[in-house]
DNA sequence: GTGCCTGCTCACGGG
DNA sequence: GAGCAGGCAC
């Protein structure tokens, strides 16, 4: 009995289909991450394969690191040797060793997106382009998907067509991509383009990893972008062993790039490609498949597959309606408590699934208050305190003395006196001279009216210079030390003795420890400053989840991709959160398609229990919503559910008449009533140009009928059921409402 | 040059 | 509700 005995008979063939191109199919829990190890086992042990020949490339890091675990368990030895890394990461190995072939240092920095948007911010001011017009996160996400596209500032310019608004764009992408390379940085989407402008122009780089990578797999293959698809189909060309893994109904990162077309026509892209589709669910019980499966059934345009398992039925999925986000929270809460407290399960058997990150407060507050163990996977990012980019920065600009952006977030930080001016003064004189901002920091007599800011410059220059000296003599964590202690980072922190600097103390502790844990675990032989900065930049949230740790995981539906647990949480399934606002009004219906997708994501996660939650109001932003029920809900069949909480049909939105007279009657009544200060909202109310029941626009709303008018102190509380965003309750003086 | 206040904008997802 | 630019006083 081998290994091989235990897949069924698709998915052995799959292992056993190495030589050409393959596509799998593969359903959401049908054992892909199966094939994919026994697959690469089957190269070596049978096929005696050199594991060194194999690219393995996942979604995350946690799912590389995973990965190449199960080989080592099952192989005898190499497994080591197998690139499994993911897409960003395999491109920035590349580059490290021969991006100075396309004219960067070898040394780059990686611009993460809060880089990104204060380099737009420079470029956008150096342009003179006014970034209330042109929004920095709308330039951002032009140039990215430019990228992701493959297209050239030049060529984005010669396709503006006259286009006034696209012609602007095209010389915020030259200018960002110039500064770029001045700094020589790579923001994310580089990373990938220039590793394939690499093979382009560089056969013989080309050549090296085409040998070197025989057989290549690709998991969650859906989400690959277009550059993404070309890097892979450069490197497969010659021996043409690529194997890809993904599945149609996953796809859920078009935001971001991410093209369908690579999994829906791969079969024309390679010719002879061998199609495999795995159907058998080997995770869920039926009742959470059928679910999923309706719901699926609602897209147009994918490829047909019915998943099946013959795992048992199984409980029913429950529905469950609250008043607030509040209530929706604590149900929840109290729901993972009590079967923790019955024995059913453990902490860490429960997850909690919502469409939007803000959603995790209202958890947050409940976990805290019943001492539950949670843990929130994303949000804000570690790496994007404050206090951490701070000092990475230091460590930036002693590894790349070019990265302009580095310089200048510490060049006064801690404060050291050099202000603005001073700052302006250097910049100008640098882009004269044309040298980086820290070059020019080094002929301080050649900048005008520098006077009384040179000396400080001085020492600052010297303070970074001594650190330079450092880094071939000291470990990381040791530079660190010395960073921290000479800047008196911390020490100022402790002199504020409140409790936000303690927490950035702590979070100082942590970078600490995360640095002395990448000296030890690294595999590249001597650690590097350059490779510490790298792992940083490049590790996802989802990659500190510990399944291990008895706690309960919070996280969106986004990060949720991939992973299982025994009890799962669909909360705030409502029409506007989920699927969202913008998806809703967008005039595009694959949106909504996406968001489908999305959830069929969330509802595949289950395993034995899942739970949909949905709330009728909820504060968003500081505003109460009322939401409708989700429409995906409405596409699962009766017969799988069942209401922990009281569901009748859905309750009507929109009041009654008579919650109209009352609402009109309660309006008069306050708006007349004799009372000295109301009088005065009297005259205020008497300008609103419309009542209850009136068709009235908003900006950004569009058209809806007020339900209500109340009296909110100094101004008017206006409830609009609008046609397309539900119903909002807001106040007269800011919504700038018009009658219709 | 620094620190504080205010008012404004922006809120979907992430390597 | 939060973060940030810009204005202002010191």
């Amino acid at each position: 009995m081998s290994i091989y005995d235990t897949l069924n008979t698709e998915q052995r063939e799959a292992v056993l289909h190495t030589d050409g191109p393959l596509l799998i199919l593969a359903g959401a829990g049908s054992g892909k991450t199966r094939v994919l190890t026994h697959r690469i086992v089957y190269l070596i042990e049978e096929k005696g394969i050199n594991p060194w020949n194999i690219l393995a490339i996942t979604f995350t890091n946690k799912a590389a690191g995973e990965m190449r675990e199960r080989v080592d368990q099952l192989v005898g030895f190499g497994a080591e040797s197998i690139w499994v890394s993911t897409f960003h990461s395999t491109c920035v190995r590349i580059l490290r060793r021969y991006i100075d072939l396309i004219g960067y240092e070898n040394n780059f920095t990686i611009y993460d997106s809060d880089d990104q948007k204060t380099l737009i911010k420079d470029v956008c001011k150096l342009c003179g382009i006014d970034t209330k017009v042109y929004k920095e996160r709308s330039l951002i996400s032009a140039i990215s998907s430019a990228k992701n596209e493959m297209i050239t500032p030049d060529e984005y310019e010669m396709n503006t067509a006259g286009d006034f608004a696209k012609m602007k764009i095209a010389k915020v992408y030259h200018e960002y991509e110039k500064q770029l390379r001045a700094n020589n940085a790579l923001d994310f989407d580089d990373l990938l383009l220039k590793t394939v402008q690499l093979f382009q122009t560089q056969p013989q780089v080309l050549d090296y990893y085409q040998e070197r990578f025989r057989y290549i797999m690709v998991d969650e293959y859906q989400d690959t972008n277009t550059v993404q698809f070309k890097l892979v189909s450069l490197l497969a060309a010659k021996y043409q062993n690529l194997c890809v893994v993904g599945d149609d109904d996953q796809s859920i990162y078009k935001f971001r790039g991410a093209n369908i077309r690579n999994i829906l026509n791969f079969e024309k892209e390679f010719e002879h490609a061998r199609v495999i589709k795995l159907e058998q669910n080997y995770r869920s019980t039926s009742t959470i498949l059928d679910a999923a499966n309706a719901v699926i059934r609602h897209n147009v345009g994918r490829k047909d597959k019915t998943l099946w398992t013959d795992n048992g039925e199984g409980d029913k999925i429950k529905l469950c309606q609250f008043d607030t986000g509040y209530d929706e929270a604590e149900f929840i809460v109290g729901d993972i408590r009590e079967h923790v407290r019955e024995g059913i399960a453990s902490y860490n058997d429960h997850a909690i699934l919502y469409r939007t990150n803000a959603q995790s407060r209202l958890f947050e507050e409940k976990f805290v208050a019943a001492n539950v163990p949670y843990k929130i996977i994303g949000g804000v990012n570690f790496y994007a305190r404050r206090e951490i980019k701070d000092l990475l920065a230091y460590l930036k600009t002693i590894d790349n003395g070019q990265d302009d952006l580095a310089v200048r977030r510490i060049i006064n930080v801690p404060k050291r006196g050099i202000g603005l001016t001073t700052i302006n003064r250097v910049q100008e004189s640098a882009q004269q001279r044309e040298l980086g901002f820290y070059e020019a920091l080094g002929g301080l007599d050649l900048i005008p009216g520098i006077g009384r800011g040179a000396a400080k410059l001085e020492s600052f220059v010297a303070l970074i210079e001594y650190f330079k000296g450092l880094v071939d003599s000291v470990s990381i964590s040791d530079l660190m030390k010395e960073i921290i202690d000479k800047t008196g980072y911390v020490e100022l922190l402790e002199a504020e003795s409140n409790e936000e600097a303690q927490a950035r103390i702590e979070n100082i502790d942590e970078l600490m420890s995360k640095i002395v844990a990448y000296e030890d675990g690294c595999e590249e032989e001597p650690p590097t400053l350059s490779g510490f900065l790298e792992e940083v930049a490049l590790v996802a949230d989802i990659d500190n989840l510990d399944e291990t740790s008895d706690y309960v995981v919070l996280m969106t539906l986004h990060s949720a991709k991939g992973l299982e647990f025994p009890h799962v949480y669909l909360a705030g399934m409502e029409d506007g959160i989920f699927p969202s606002y913008m998806t809703i009004m967008a005039d595009d219906p694959e949106e909504v398609e996406e968001e489908r997708r999305l959830c069929y994501v969330g509802i595949t996660r289950a395993r034995e229990n899942l739970t949909m939650t949905f709330a009728r109001r909820r504060m968003i932003r500081g505003e109460t919503q009322y939401n409708k029920m989700s429409r995906f809900l409405k596409e699962i069949p009766m017969n799988l559910l069942t209401s922990g909480q009281l569901i009748e049909d859905e309750k009507p939105e929109i009041p009654t008449q008579q919650a109209y007279r009352q609402a009109k009657a309660s309006f008069r009544t306050k708006a007349f009533s004799a009372k000295p200060t109301q009088q005065f909202t009297v005259s205020k109310g008497a300008s609103l140009s419309y009542d209850v029941g009136d068709r009235v626009r908003h900006m950004k709303f569009g058209d809806g009928m007020v339900t209500q008018i109340t009296s909110g102190g100094r101004d008017y509380e206006v409830t609009v059921q609008f046609d397309q965003a539900g119903t909002k309750k807001m106040f007269a003086s800011f919504a700038k409402l018009t009658k219709v």
